[in-house]
DNA sequence: CAAGAATACATAGCTTGCTATATAAAACAT
DNA sequence: ATGTTTTATATAGCAAGCTATGTATTCTTG
């Protein structure tokens, strides 16, 4: 029962988030900002709003971890919300002024702790990882579906 | 301010992260075991004993989030701590009989879980795949490191 | 040897993830 | 038109990660 856990791509892919967020949330930490925050960021960058739905199956992450994760950047002034006067269930999105001020930073910032981490790769390299964090996640999702099909996923 | 998320390694690591753990965790559940309980498992594997801060030091996780773990798997019969009888500072831990007995299961499915991943790449990728993954870890760590030296990393 | 430094572990409090379930509103179906 | 189902969000409770700090014990050093 020898297992060279270095060698196991769940083990090793979970060391390296975990390096990953460590390293953005120190950094991020100045603007008020963390990572868990950064799905949101980007796919409001646009100035546009989305609901509290389309937000957690953007980001791939369940609805209720997105709720919370909301209620944190509600609290820290980065998002609003607004009802819809339609359909009385739907909440509407959007980055608030304040928030949106910080892009050019926290750009700067994931860019440098994604170049950092990726500098001991020749560009060849490079390519093959992100060709491949693709695919892996695309396999263990499939796997996921199939032991548990939700219709939701359109 | 249009980012593609896909390219980005930090975002892509995470997702991966959280693929992998939900379909161990989902696994691992019938025999009470979760994804968090793993690195110690293995550690602890050969019989032997190790200490707290020996085993967070190899999961590379803090020194309170493996005492937490601890907290839960020896709620869990997984594990047994005893005190040193020199070093009243000093907690030894080793895997319970029946955490032993699940061994095989347990390796089964890591071993399941890893391999559907990968059945995406070929066997070459797969190499690159995960050496870059160590590659990755390493210069994070290195980053980490200069950010902020810790004397304590014999 | 006593005082201070270092070490091992514990505790508090937060974030980000999960599942399961509740609630309210809208849509559908008879 | 009402009863059922679906949908969007909220809430509860847990896991696993983090930082900061406390406590007890051992080591070091003057």
């Amino acid at each position: 029962m020898s297992l060279n856990r270095h060698q196991s791509a769940g083990y090793m892919t979970n060391w390296a988030a975990r390096l990953f967020a460590r390293a953005i949330d120190q950094k991020l930490k100045p603007l008020g900002f963390s990572s868990g925050y950064l799905p949101v960021f980007f796919a409001l960058a646009d100035g546009g709003a989305r609901t509290q739905k389309q937000l957690a199956r953007d980001a791939g992450i369940e609805q209720p971890t997105m709720a919370a994760t909301l209620n944190r950047m509600e609290r820290d002034g980065l998002i609003t919300r607004e009802k819809d006067s339609e359909d009385r269930r739907v909440t509407h999105i959007r980055l608030s002024p304040e928030a949106r001020e910080n892009a050019k930073d926290i750009q700067a910032i994931v860019d440098q702790v994604n170049e950092a981490a990726l500098s001991g790769l020749n560009s060849l390299e490079q390519r093959v990882f992100l060709d491949a964090l693709g695919k892996v996640t695309t396999s263990l999702a499939k796997a996921e579906d199939e032991d548990d099909p939700k219709p939701d996923d359109q």
